[in-house]
RNA sequence: CGCGGGGUGGAGCAGUCCGGUAGCUCGUCAGGCUCAUAACCUGAAGGUCGUAGGUUCAAAUCCUACCCCCGCAACCA
């Protein structure tokens, strides 16, 4: 969607996703499942590529992090570091748990029966120890910190910036970034016993993505360093410590941004496996259709905050503003234009005060949107379009065409024309939410489809009078209980 | 005393930095309109802004204490 705006208005834009598909996790999955772990990548990958499709994402790669451009990448990155001298062999120990595969910190073990140390699950936890790589991270604390001071909106939300901070400034150790005890992922250079901590692998895909290694002369030279990573706020310490650290060490640039945005809950419920009320979406695209999903997922919560899906809030915002806000005032326009002007974008006369601040509006907006996107805050994005939607809707009644038809015809297509003119440039920036319906409601305007991007909303393509104009149909349909 | 964010009409939020008539969306109620997807428009009711103190001519906004909710808390990705 973002990736959308930037290209309507004009910016060359790579947008990048894909799946993170080594670690122990997946290898175990893979076993219990009885299958190769590729096999098993190939299908939960797939996944992820289908829903792209469905929810209609507009991304230019798709990256797999077992594919072979990306094992040369992490290797030639890991090779930098080591020739940099910030990665050292040593060993790894801690207290271990088998039970629960998982490392704990001495503080956080419990007292057990017998006063024995166990893990605060209560599994019993052994001393183990094996050889790692590590990575010098303790010795980029500082940097790091310097690093935010001197990009302050290196990472978003303010709030999720001072988690990180507090973390930083708590010190830094160094990163394990090797393991011995499994083997898929990305093997060490010139240490096959070795392979590669996940989030090293993992993190690197951005660059993968844009050609690394390869530095000159090919889209790394374009895209990178990237505008922004777009990250769960799970995994924000990774993208916003680790990789910047990572990069930093290797001489290469950082990501100018990172925001970390929120989780959802279903019904109010946290959404988990073991509650079993995971929702698919393509159940709701189903349900719903795919531009009220995508309308909804960026319109309900302030972007980045946690927010609750419920089905009455979806029907709330999919009646209440896409039918009767948005789609109704569309309609009722453009059936006004369809019965009473011929089918033709009407002509108009001389604007009042009351025109030209409808028209005025819906064009300045273009410059807040711009802010609202660059700043992520695409729930207000929408609240910014529909002040536009309301002020038009209020237009309608204020200037009452059905009465002018009688009284004033001329007047009547002056309103409508700047009814359609109005809804053009909504639909105009409209597109990146909802790009398919965007697509209708320019074709029932006649716009075609060389002039929608944001260029086109200056007075060089204003509608053109007389234009013929298509039957117009409803876009929006309202949700009627079942 | 670990760090941070938050508690504003029935619901969800803005306003708090830079004190000065408490704003928006939904819901409720009343009226209007009849072009339109029983949609739209206008207006009204409804809040002692978590609690208790303090500063000030004036506090949601500044200060202090307390209560409650949430996130983070080092190698688990």
């Amino acid at each position: 969607m973002l990736a959308r705006f930037k290209r309507l208005d004009g910016f060359d834009v790579k947008f990048l996703t894909g799946t993170d598909e080594h670690g122990q996790k997946v290898e175990k999955s893979a076993q219990m499942a009885g299958v190769d772990p590729q096999v098993f990548t190939d299908k939960v990958s797939k996944n992820f590529r289908d829903l792209a499709t469905i929810m209609n994402f507009s991304h230019d790669d798709f990256i797999r992090t077992t594919e072979m451009r990306h094992k040369k990448s992490v290797q030639d990155l890991w090779q930098k570091l080591f020739n940099r001298g910030e990665i050292y062999l040593d060993s790894y120990s801690g207290w271990y748990a088998v039970r629960d595969e998982a490392f704990y910190g001495e503080s956080e073990l419990i007292d057990g029966p017998g006063g024995k140390k166990v893990a605060p699950t209560g599994a019993e936890v052994e001393w183990v120890e094996e050889p790692s790589y590590f990575f010098k991270l303790s010795e980029w604390g500082d940097k790091l910190l310097k690093f935010y001071d001197e990009n302050p909106n290196f990472i978003a939300p303010q709030s999720r910036r001072n988690e990180v901070l507090s973390f930083v400034k708590g010190g830094l150790r160094d990163l394990s970034i090797s393991r011995t005890t499994f083997n898929w992922g990305v093997p060490v250079p010139d240490d096959d016993k070795h392979i590669m901590y996940v989030w090293l692998d993992a993190l690197t895909n951005y660059i993968t993505g844009v050609g690394y290694p390869k530095i000159n002369g090919s889209e790394y030279a374009t895209y990178w360093p990237c505008e922004l990573h777009m990250v769960g706020k799970d995994i924000l310490r990774f993208h916003a410590v680790y990789w910047p650290a990572f990069l930093l060490a290797a001489g290469l640039e950082t990501p100018k941004r990172v925001f970390a945005h929120g989780w959802w809950t279903n019904e109010g419920e946290k959404i988990s496996k073991s509650l079993g009320n995971v929702i698919d979406p393509v159940d709701l695209v189903d349900r719903y259709g795919l531009d009220q999903v995508r309308y909804f997922l960026l319109r309900e919560v302030p972007f980045g905050n946690d927010g609750d899906f419920s089905h009455k809030a979806m029907v709330n915002r999919m009646n209440g503003e896409l039918a009767n806000d948005l789609g109704n005032l569309a309609q009722r326009v453009l059936s006004m234009v369809a019965n009473n002007c011929g089918g033709l974008v009407p002509h108009y006369g001389k604007f009042t005060t009351e025109d030209i601040a409808l028209l005025r509006q819906a064009e300045e907006i273009i410059k807040k949107l711009r802010y609202a996107f660059d700043s992520q805050q695409f729930h207000e994005a929408l609240e910014i379009i529909w002040t536009v939607v309301r002020a038009a809707n209020s237009y309608v009644d204020f200037q009452a065409p059905w009465n002018l038809k009688k009284s004033d015809p001329s007047r009547m297509g002056t309103v409508l024309y700047v009814l359609s003119e109005s809804i053009r440039r909504i639909a105009l920036v409209l597109q990146p939410f909802m790009p398919d319906t965007m697509s209708l409601m320019l074709e029932q305007l006649a716009v075609s489809n060389d002039h929608r991007s944001f260029a086109h909303l200056g007075k060089d393509f204003y509608l053109k009078p007389g234009t013929v104009l298509p039957k117009p149909k409803g876009l929006f349909p309202r949700f009627i209980a079942d």
